[in-house]
DNA sequence: CTGAAAGCGCTTACAG
DNA sequence: CTGAAAGCGCTTACAG
């Protein structure tokens, strides 16, 4: 036989007194007698009393718990991200439970239902890559249960959003590329969906309207995984066309480090001959030879932010305020990271 | 003012019966009327009716969710394992509670109390590196919750258990290097507490006796954090000792990978002069240049693994199973990927 | 100062 | 075939 958690009823007995009285002199209630709460507090402790979280939640309909649905975890900015939400959650005292979409609208959905059967109190969500709609969080507002978008976020869903300006990123990397003497600048984006891509994608055409030079179009490719293989195609094709690019603005780092092979396979020096600044700043960065200039990414804070904006929603919400809510967007500094490739 | 969620009340009252009726209804007991289980089935589905899962905890004592501590998240092989848990605990309608350790022992068993206080059904478990005891879970199997150790587990704690051959591991990494010409095989290994690392030494001494090369303690290096600058710095030393080694087995990718880089100032050609065998096949090995030969550590079949015995175990003694366990450590296969560093 | 009662949303043994 | 009652572990308005 398993030994049964201490209840209150179990210090009541001990005790003989009633159930109401444990509990209010562990809440310190004013009506209560400093003997009395004396010798609860003590018998409490002694026995390691701990409320039941589950009656708690079910009398209370708070459940101090936040579910997430990220798109994907074997990956350096999410994990980065989910990290900064432990951490944050954990000193708040909420816990975080975790869901998948693996970038599958249909699971994103599935996901979202199951949160919202489990009652969190919150749900931070990164939207698949997928996901053309967002009516399968719609149940949530309808129920006032906050959410957070972050990073890849849908433009007309109405609650706070944190991401970063990744047109200002896409903007800096060029910058820095026509910065360091380039004047043919390539492009590998990503597909037009998640908005990221786009927008990364603009800040490239920004650099380049600013500093004078010539959009074109046979300087851009996209990719569709997202790829280093891509990336090594890619770059195989720009590298031997006629004109070929000086300097070349990836989407990834991924891709970035795939231009690299290519580089390296047609012999051509970087960054001597060949500029190639990634995005993300993730570990493959660092590591590949040389290690590859990249726009820093900030996934923790990311993060941090997104459980911290969740949290204050919640608890604004339990004090009982009722004012339609004015939804932020929160946008994170990127920065460039020179490294040896520019 | 937010909707509130459909109860058994609520279908009750529409329906002019009591709340029995409509939860007997649900479940199909037998001594209800064909004719109220098919109204009630009809607008339970209308309104979208799902039970409530915190009175449904309190009531049976399980909450259908599963606790895990895990040591770090961003990190190739656990964002696996995470991944193969996720994936098999959703299969089998359980949620996952995460919790991060950091590696600190002390922030471990605050998890433990947490997870334990959160009453989930099971835990699962790769112990901290710091971890030299494991009286914080105790308090599981003194309440009868299962727990499942994986990766990095304690011998002594009676449980069920999934890991890896790392002994294996290895002397197949090592016995790759012997059979492709190496006479002197050098070993960077982690430090002793992580059983992990003293097992791949193991391995790597078996395979020089079986093959009679001498073991040489001036070959073998003890890193204190595992990094790449480690693997940098201990190469660098080897490679320029009178005798140095002509291959190396790491404890890691990340190790090896700095190997690479050291060979590389050195002007050490790889594989011709110098062979590297690393560990884990996390992407880094994918991604270095030359791609670093490793050996596969399936991580996301551990976590999967993991998941399916502690739900089986939860699901045994649900069923009122009474014996005690006969607990088994399940040894995942690990195996070589030559690629071009050997 | 203490306690009896009701209630959060369910399930199930028991009565009719 | 249906329903009243008790109970899971708590909290809190109310009575004494």
């Amino acid at each position: 036989m398993s030994k049964h958690r201490i209840r209150l009823k179990d210090i009541a007995e001990k005790l003989g007194i009633t159930v109401t009285t444990v509990s209010k002199a562990l809440k310190d209630y004013p009506d209560i007698s400093n003997e009395t709460k004396k010798e609860v507090k003590r018998l409490a402790e002694e026995l390691n009393y701990q409320p039941n979280s589950q009656a708690l939640a079910l009398r209370s309909n708070r459940s101090y718990t936040i579910g997430l649905i990220i798109p994907e975890i074997v990956h350096f900015f999410f994990s980065n991200v989910i990290k900064g939400i432990m951490n944050y959650a954990e000193q708040n005292n909420y816990r975080v439970l975790i869901t998948l979409s693996n970038n599958s609208m249909n699971l994103e959905k599935k996901q979202a239902n199951l949160l919202f059967n489990t009652k969190v109190d919150g749900v931070l969500v990164s939207l698949a890559n997928e996901t053309d709609t967002t009516k399968h969080f719609d149940m949530f507002k309808e129920f006032e249960i906050p959410i957070v978008m972050f990073d890849k976020v849908n433009e007309d869903f109405k609650c706070n959003k944190v991401t970063i300006d990744d047109k200002q990123g896409g903007f800096t990397a060029t910058e820095h590329l026509i910065n360091q003497g380039c004047k043919r600048i390539a492009h590998i984006g990503g597909p037009k969906n998640p908005l990221n891509s786009v927008n990364r994608f603009e800040g490239y055409k920004k650099a380049l309207h600013k500093y004078g030079l010539d959009f074109d179009p046979t300087l851009v490719k996209e990719c569709v995984d997202v790829t280093l293989e891509e990336g090594h195609t890619f770059a195989n094709q720009l590298l031997q066309q006629e004109n070929p690019p000086t300097g070349i603005f990836t989407i990834t780092d991924q891709v970035g480090v795939g231009v690299l092979h290519a580089a390296n396979d047609l012999r051509i020096k970087v960054p001597e001959q060949l500029k190639i600044v990634g995005f993300s700043d993730s570990q493959i960065a660092q590591i590949s030879q040389p290690p590859l200039s990249t726009i820093h990414q900030p996934g923790y804070e990311i993060g941090e932010m997104a459980a911290k904006l969740l949290i204050e929603e919640i608890e604004l919400q339990d004090g009982g305020y009722e004012q339609p809510m004015d939804f932020r967007q929160i946008i994170l500094d990127t920065y460039l990271i020179k490294r040896e490739t520019s």
